[in-house]
RNA sequence: GUCCCAGUAGCUCAGCAGGAUAGAGCAUGCGCCUUCUAAGCGCACGGUCGGGGGUUCGAAUCCCUCCUGGGACGCCA
C-alpha cells in the first residue's frame, strides 16, 4: 500500500495534501486478481484526467519486485489490479501456527476502555426470547471488541427499586395464597411467570402458612426481598449456563442509597436545567434534541424511571469509560434522545454514550408463529429454549443477523440435526478436521512444527483460497469491532467451512507423499484454529467429534 | 401526527464510510458414499435491489420524496 502511495505521488497526479486514502481490496472476481485499488478513479477530479491514463502512469511507477507482485493490471474503469506471487500466501500457515488462539487478535481498540451495558432485564420474571438475543449479540459484541484490542467491561444494571419490585412482592403475596388454597386476585400489574407460582409454592413447602400472620408491611418487604434474591439468582444461572458472564452488576438501589440519585437532581437544578410546573419537577430536555421536557419528581413527590437512570448514567460517565455502549431492546428505542439531554444537561459529551437496538424476535414453530401473552405468562422462557435447543443452536442464530432486522427464530430448524442447520455445517468442519488429525495419529504419521515443513507443496488454486480467507480474520475482526457487528464473523466463518468442505471432498490430506500429508495436515490445522478461535468469540462449541 | 427499524431470488437474509457481471443458505431439479466423518460435495434454476426523482465517471449503497410492514411515543418501568 506504501508502495501505491509513492507510486502516485512520484506520477506528480496529486499533492500529498489533497490525495485520498489508499484502499486495497480483494476482489469479488478471482480474474480481478488478489488485490486492486480504485485510487486511479478517485483521482479523475483531482488530476483531471481518464482514470485509465491515470492508472497507467501510477503503474508505471510501481516497483513490483519489492512487494511479491507478479504482475499488475489496469482493467475496468480504472481498476488497478495486483496479481501476487501465490507463495507469499504460505505466510499465513506460520503466522497462524504461531499466534494460535491468539491470531486474529488486531489492536484498533489500542486499549481504549469500553463499557458495555446489556440484558439488564428487570428482576421480576425469567429472561425470554428477547434477552437471549441481546445476551447473544451483547456477549459476542464484548468478546470481539475484546479481540479487536480494547478493555471491555461488561455490566448488568439491576433495576430493583422501582414499582415494579413491589409489584413482584403483591405477585407473590397472591400465588403465596393460591398456593395454601386460598382465593387471591393478581394485583393490577403482576408477574404472571411460572416462575413466581414456583416461589410460592417453595414457600408454602418450607414455612408453611407462617407469613398469614405478619403484618402486610412486614410481609410485602419479607416477600420483595425473597423475590429479588430468588429472581436475581435465576437470571444469573441462565446468562451462565448461556456463557455469558458479567464483571460489574449494578444494582439501582445501591446507587439510591449513596445518595446519587439527589444528588444528580440537586446538581441538574443547581444547573439551572430543572423546573417546576403542574406539581412535578421537570428536565429541559427539549435544548438537547429530546420532543418534549421529561418529569424527574411527580407530583405525588416520587421520582420517575428516568431520575435514577441519569443517576446511573453519570455514575458510569464518572467511572472514566472512553465508550458506553447500551444495548436496548426496540421498544425503548424512544428513551435515547431523553437519556443523551440528561448527560448533555449535565456537561457530558452525548458522543461517548452508544445506545444499540436490538429488533424483536419472534419463535416460529411447526410453521406457525408462536404467541405469547405477558398476561398469562405464557411467554418461551430462555431456559426453555435453551432445554429444547441448546445453547449453541441459539447462540449461532442470535448472532447469526444483524440487529436491526426482526428476527424469525426457526426453533425447528434449529434443532434439526440435518443440512438446513448452520451451526452444525460449521461445527462440522471442525469436527472433520479433528479426526483427520486422528486418523493421522493412527497412522503413525507425527505433524511437524511448520518451520520444519516445505509448504511448497501447497499449490492448488483451493489451498490459495483457503490461505486467502484465513488471512482475511484480522480484518474481519476489526471490521465487526468498527462497525458493532459480529454477524460479520458468522459469514466468515461459514464462507470458510464452506472452501473447506468442498477442498476436503476433492482432495485427500493424508496421501501417500509424507511431505505434502504434513503441508496439507499444517493447512487444515490452521483452518481449525480459526474455526476454533472464530467459534469462541460467538460463544459457539468447537467439538473435535459430532 | 412525530420518531426508530425494515422492504434485495419462492422463503430467511448478507452486501450499504459508492466501484467491475448484486451474493449465501433453504426450497426445487439432476448427479456423487470400496479410501481421512454424506451433519458432506458438485451442477442447474431463480432478481425492474419497494416506486419515483437527484448527486456522481460510477448508486442496492449517499440525498429528497412517496408507498408498504413492524415497533415506540406515560407524572409506567
Amino acid at each position: 500500500m506504501n508502495e501505491i502511495r509513492e507510486a502516485v505521488l512520484a506520477s506528480e497526479l496529486a499533492a500529498q495534501a489533497e490525495l485520498p486514502e489508499i484502499v486495497l481490496e480483494t476482489p469479488r472476481e478471482k480474474v480481478h486478481g488478489d488485490y486492486s485499488t480504485n485510487i486511479a478513479m478517485q483521482l479523475t477530479r483531482i488530476a483531471k484526467q481518464n482514470p485509465r491514463a491515470i492508472a497507467e502512469r501510477i503503474v508505471s511507477q510501481i516497483r513490483k519486485e519489492r512487494v511479491y507482485v507478479e504482475r499488475i493490471e489496469i482493467a475496468g474503469p480504472g481498476f488497478i489490479n495486483f496479481y501476487m506471487d501465490k507463495t507469499f500466501l504460505h505466510g499465513v500457515i506460520r503466522q497462524i501456527s504461531r499466534e494460535g488462539e491468539s491470531y486474529g487478535k488486531v489492536d484498533i481498540g489500542a486499549g481504549k476502555k469500553v463499557q458495555v451495558e446489556f440484558v439488564s432485564a428487570n428482576p421480576t420474571g425469567s429472561l425470554h426470547l428477547g434477552h437471549a438475543r441481546g445476551a447473544a449479540f451483547g456477549d459476542s459484541l464484548c468478546n470481539v471488541l475484546a479481540f479487536a484490542g480494547y478493555d471491555v467491561t461488561r455490566e448488568y444494571y439491576i433495576n430493583d427499586a422501582g414499582n415494579q419490585i413491589l409489584n413482584l412482592a403483591k405477585s407473590i403475596d397472591a400465588r403465596y395464597r393460591q398456593a395454601l388454597g386460598l382465593e387471591a386476585e393478581m394485583p393490577e400489574d403482576g408477574y404472571y411467570g411460572e416462575d413466581i407460582i414456583g416461589f410460592a409454592k417453595q414457600l408454602v413447602e418450607q414455612d408453611g402458612d407462617k407469613y398469614l400472620s405478619w403484618s402486610e408491611e412486614e410481609r410485602l418487604k419479607f416477600f420483595r426481598q425473597y423475590g429479588l434474591e430468588q429472581e436475581l439468582a435465576k437470571i444469573k444461572r441462565d446468562l451462565e449456563r448461556f456463557r455469558v458472564s458479567f464483571d460489574v452488576w449494578t444494582s439501582e438501589t445501591k446507587i439510591y442509597e449513596a445518595g446519587e440519585v439527589e444528588a444528580v437532581l440537586k446538581e441538574l437544578t443547581d444547573k439551572g436545567q430543572t423546573y417546576e410546573a403542574d406539581g412535578a419537577v421537570w428536565l429541559k430536555t427539549t435544548p438537547y434534541g429530546d420532543d418534549k421536557d421529561r418529569v424527574l419528581v411527580k407530583n405525588d413527590g416520587t421520582y420517575t424511571y428516568l431520575t435514577p437512570d441519569i443517576a446511573y448514567h453519570k455514575n458510569k460517565y464518572e467511572r472514566g469509560f472512553d465508550q458506553m455502549i447500551n444495548i436496548w431492546g426496540a421498544d425503548h428505542h424512544g428513551y435515547i434522545p431523553r437519556v443523551k439531554a440528561a448527560m448533555q444537561a449535565l456537561g457530558y459529551s452525548p458522543d461517548k454514550l452508544t445506545v444499540l437496538i436490538t429488533q424483536m424476535v419472534s419463535l416460529y414453530q411447526g410453521g406457525e408463529k408462536v404467541k405469547m401473552s405477558k398476561r398469562t405468562g405464557k411467554a418461551v422462557t430462555m431456559e426453555d429454549l435453551m432445554d429444547e435447543v441448546g445453547v449453541d443452536a441459539i447462540r449461532y442464530f442470535f448472532t447469526m443477523r444483524g440487529i436491526d432486522s426482526h428476527l424469525d427464530f426457526d426453533m425447528d430448524l434449529a434443532v434439526s440435526q440435518s443440512n438446513e442447520n448452520p451451526v452444525y455445517y460449521v461445527q462440522y468442519a471442525h469436527a472433520r478436521i479433528c479426526s483427520i488429525y486422528r486418523q493421522a495419529e493412527e497412522q503413525g504419521i507425527n505433524p511437524l512444527p511448520v518451520d520444519q515443513i516445505d509448504l511448497g507443496g501447497l499449490t492448488l488454486e483451493a489451498e490459495f483460497e483457503l490461505l486467502r480467507k484465513l488471512g482475511e480474520l484480522p480484518q474481519e475482526v476489526a471490521e465487526a469491532a468498527r462497525l458493532y457487528a459480529p454477524h460479520r464473523l458468522i459469514r466468515y466463518v461459514f464462507e470458510l467451512a464452506s472452501q473447506f468442505h468442498s477442498y476436503y471432498k476433492a482432495e485427500r490430506i493424508i496421501t501417500g507423499d509424507a511431505q505434502l500429508t504434513q503441508a496439507r495436515l499444517a493447512l487444515v490445522g490452521c483452518v481449525r484454529t480459526v474455526l476454533a478461535n472464530v467459534l469462541r468469540l460467538i460463544g459457539v462449541s468447537a467439538p473435535e467429534r459430532m
